[in-house]
DNA sequence: ACCTGAACACCGTTCAAGT
DNA sequence: ACCTGAACACCGTTCAAGT
């Protein structure tokens, strides 16, 4: 699809690496099947990626899991609403939860490996919405690992499923998406208890 | 450790391989590796799991992933108290969470592959606890999800955070223990809100 | 029935060599 | 600086052969 000549670069390979991943699944993520669809030499990456596999794996996790739930910056310089929390953690939720189902193989590696910077950013604007809406820090940091703990573990449990269903299994369709709705609401009630 | 010529069998081929999984990690798991743990050829093994490496993954998920949260049976026929249901699922949601995090090698296979019968008994258990402490069917559904995905998911986080911490890192020492089991307690406080 | 040995088609990675 | 080719030490798995 792209020119043969077009220049290899850090961004084209993982780009090309999480096309391979989202297509082909995980398993078939290869530095010779990579390099294939670059059209180059498999050891050409190694230039690019020094420390190799190891890099181009956290390379496919920071392009994924990296979806900060800050607040949009208010037009005027005024404060958001402070009801809107919930509504705006709803719609963060469901945003977070479509970029992991779109490339759901990339969720082992989001949920296994050390890439401490790729969560880190999540999870801090999570706290931060938290504390401006209100919450206290030891709130918003428990809240902050609650609401992504749900998040991911849910897409998880749905990734799970949809793959193993055969598309002619009548057994037990579930809606998906209103139940990952419902149970985000039942995290941001039970919010209000906290401290 | 056994002695050289006890027989080979799945569960002692499973057995070993939870070993090495919870010892060196899952990336060493090789069925060469296995067989010498098991003092035998890899190829032996093949007789004994016909699906080979695939036939073992999904061994490791049901040893590890299938704890029901059955209500212990009332001792005289009684009915459990029906505000126990919390504490309940407080209990089963700690030892759930400590199973995962001593086998945390088999949590990314636990949330990837397609072993359907090992969670739908965990869920369809949580299930009934759910309906026996009176929630409607759909809510106990919704509510199985919502706390299946958020132990599994929070196991996630904090494997992922204390495999990547360095024992002399002073930063952020968080007390997992207690961060898990006040975000089970939001989720718990949320159910109540569910129609 | 249960295990072995050799072989096949793959991996990730190193390293010297080309341009 | 950027890419290639050959090589090395591994994989999972098949298959004929041994006992």
């Amino acid at each position: 699809m792209t020119s043969p000549r077009e220049p290899l670069t850090r961004d084209r390979i993982i780009d090309t690496a999480l096309h391979i991943v989202d297509g082909q699944g995980l398993g078939r993520l290869t530095m010779r099947r990579l390099g294939d669809a670059l059209q180059v030499e498999a050891m050409a990456i190694y230039h690019h990626l020094p420390r190799g596999k190891e890099e181009l794996l956290d390379g496919l996790i920071a392009h994924v899991a990296a979806l900060p739930a800050a607040w949009p910056r208010p037009a005027n310089g005024t404060r958001p609403a402070a009801g809107d929390w919930r509504a705006h953690l709803r719609s963060w939720g469901g945003a977070y939860r479509a970029r992991l189902l779109d490339h759901a193989g990339v969720l082992p590696l989001l949920m296994t490996r050390r890439n401490p910077t790729a969560l880190a950013e999540t999870t801090a604007s999570l706290r931060e919405v938290l504390r401006m809406a209100g919450f206290l820090d030891a709130a918003a940091a428990t809240g902050a690992h609650t609401i992504l703990g749900y998040v991911i573990g849910h897409a998880a449990l749905e990734a799970r499923a949809t793959a193993a269903r055969r598309p002619d299994d009548p057994e037990e369709a579930v809606d998906w998406d209103h139940r990952f709705a419902a149970g985000l609401d039942v995290v941001l009630a039970g919010l209000l208890t906290l401290p």
